[in-house]
DNA sequence: CATTCGCCTGTTACCGTTAACGTGGGTCGC
DNA sequence: GCGACCCACGTTAACGGTAACAGGCGAATG
């Protein structure tokens, strides 16, 4: 059947057919639609009508070309399935929600050269600033970001040097914290459970500090076992399992993230462990979608909202041309959590 | 300290910086950074390696205007914080990754106006195809998308009209097959739990499928309970609690997703509550996130990667011209799976 | 009443890249 | 030795908007 009664058009509509319908330039449809510069509020409303019933949708290329402005805000990180991103997430996107700015995602699966694939390819867009997580990158990366001449916000950790903002915690500081407050509950036999990842540098940083501070008490981890990939949960169980196996004195099990955490958690009470008083566990992240296990697991907030409204803002004021000067630092401060699998005091 | 050696240029570089710098034309450093047309192995690498040297990134906003070629692809999705909608994006990249072609999220929150904006905001810069979930949009959407002259698919749900493609599972069927299984294993008591949100039309259309095929065995749901907002898995367990001191001959309890009925589970558990035999639980997605619990929770695998997959691969084929005609239909078949919250026969 | 001013609208010249076509010089065939 | 042809590269004109400037016109001013 080729008789439909609309003829979608072929090419789709420009400016000027906006302004031929309406009977004026097209410079005045385009100060109509950006609602810039004085326009009559009879023209006005006639231009608005006939661009609705036309259907008229901008070309927001041609007008990015013209203006060299592009309200688009590059966002870089690891992952999407790891719950911490997608929190960082809704952290910009209630910043950017209330300005013309939009956030565009790209995704780096932890891989460095993917990082500076997708950096370039954002770039390419042009876009008002770049937001991405870790204060790590390939040199080919700085090069790109300094070259930009666009704000840079490095999210997440604060240990170290950035190319220009950044927003996070230390996370040499969290482990250090969580060290503390383990050692101060009584506990002393204490292992380590994380991801394999040799490119998480901030569950690195963490098990640095953590080492750190237990040395200066004259304690060490006593075992450690990594894992990669599959469901966290499960994987935190079977990693329980295996390292209790392996060394049935621990009395305390740090795990780099609460998903794994959990799963450890579920394990002990599972198998009649008794926690926090036989076993102490805690986590990192604080994420809420845990809440709601049977205990819940202390662990350390590692404020990724605020780290994302933070950074979002930077973005904001500098692109706005409000603020001037560069590299912002904000440092948040990681909240530890006590839950019920921490005991308070020995 | 202004005594920089580099001088970061003002003007981001363009293609005719990279022509002076090699003593070509424009064109010739554009043929060669685009791999087209014939251009000697000679200037070919001293194009490539000055610019490099410099630092050049193409932009892609002036190449997108001249050739209207664009090679994002819009995907629109309630929300990132389902843990569904990550899956289908993970689906969706496997097979972009492959191609020259990048996704771009827009996030709706459920709400049919925001998805407008949403939409407007993707068109406006004119991607390749577009990717939206479900088949329930605002009527001006409807219009832009069928205006818009590029491959739409619409995903997740088939029972419903496209604007041209759609791949998806039958959320009707769904709720009727479930139905069946907890008829089957002997359940008669049935209570429902699920989100207060008048727009999860899935959910919906899951309820109404369950319903009626409970109907044509002559039982009906005998109590409900809605929720909205806060943590899934502590949601899932106020409700179960609320629900059962209300009605405390439930023998049954099927939860509109797998995080609920998750909270569900761990409320029983707590609570000496025997669970297959006492009260069957079922939820709905299959999310591999809650492999780890206790007791696996009977589901309804809902198949996103693969949603995702096929979406991109309507997207891939209709932009590079392979395929030419519109309107193709997936259905995918939700597959059952029993867990350990199900008794297998009464 | 002429002048000035402000409001509204139009004109012109790009923005940085690519499509389409043009061209010079070398190779080949006869 | 000359036309045909191809390869490698250049030239020109868009692509669809916006910035910046240039009026026209009516009202206000002196």
């Amino acid at each position: 059947m080729s008789d439909d009664i609309e003829i979608p058009p072929r090419r789709p509509l420009t400016l000027r057919d906006v302004s031929v319908a309406s009977g004026v330039s097209e410079m005045t449809v385009s100060r109509v639609l950006r609602n810039r510069g004085d326009v009559s509020e009879a023209t006005r409303e006639k231009v608005l009508s006939t661009a609705k019933s036309l259907g008229y949708v901008p070309n927001k290329i041609a007008g990015a070309l013209a203006s060299s402005r592009v309200n688009l805000v590059a966002v870089i990180i690891p992952s999407m399935s790891n719950m911490v991103f997608p929190e960082v997430m809704t952290g910009i996107s209630e910043i950017l929600d209330d300005t013309d700015l939009q956030p565009v995602v790209g995704i780096t699966n932890y891989l460095p050269e993917k990082e500076e694939k997708v950096l370039f390819e954002m770039l390419s867009w042009r876009p008002s600033g770049v937001i991405l997580a870790g204060l790590e990158h390939s040199e080919a990366s700085v090069a790109m970001l300094k070259a930009a001449g666009i704000p840079v916000v490095e999210i997440m950790d604060v240990d170290g040097e950035p190319v220009d903002a950044m927003v996070g915690i230390s996370h040499r500081r969290a482990g250090r914290e969580m060290a503390r407050a383990i050692v101060k509950a009584g506990y002393e036999n204490i292992g380590f459970l994380g991801t394999k990842m040799p490119l998480d540098h901030r569950a690195r940083k963490r098990f640095e500090g953590f080492t750190e501070a237990l040395a200066k008490e004259g304690l060490e981890v006593m075992d450690q076992e990594f894992y990669s990939g599959g469901s966290a949960l499960t994987k935190g169980r079977e990693m329980t399992q295996t390292i209790l196996e392996r060394s049935p004195d621990l009395d305390f099990l740090y795990y780099s993230n609460d998903m794994i955490g959990a799963g450890g958690l579920l394990y002990c009470l599972d198998n009649g462990i008794k926690v926090p008083e036989q076993i102490g566990l805690a986590g990192f992240n604080g994420v809420e979608l845990l809440d709601g296990l049977p205990k819940k697991l202390a662990t350390m907030d590692s404020g990724r909202q605020e780290i994302g409204r933070e950074a979002a803002k930077i973005i904001v004021d500098r692109a706005s041309g409000a603020v001037d000067e560069a590299g912002q630092r904000v440092e948040l401060t990681p909240k530890l959590q006590t839950g019920g699998t921490l005991r308070r005091w020995r």
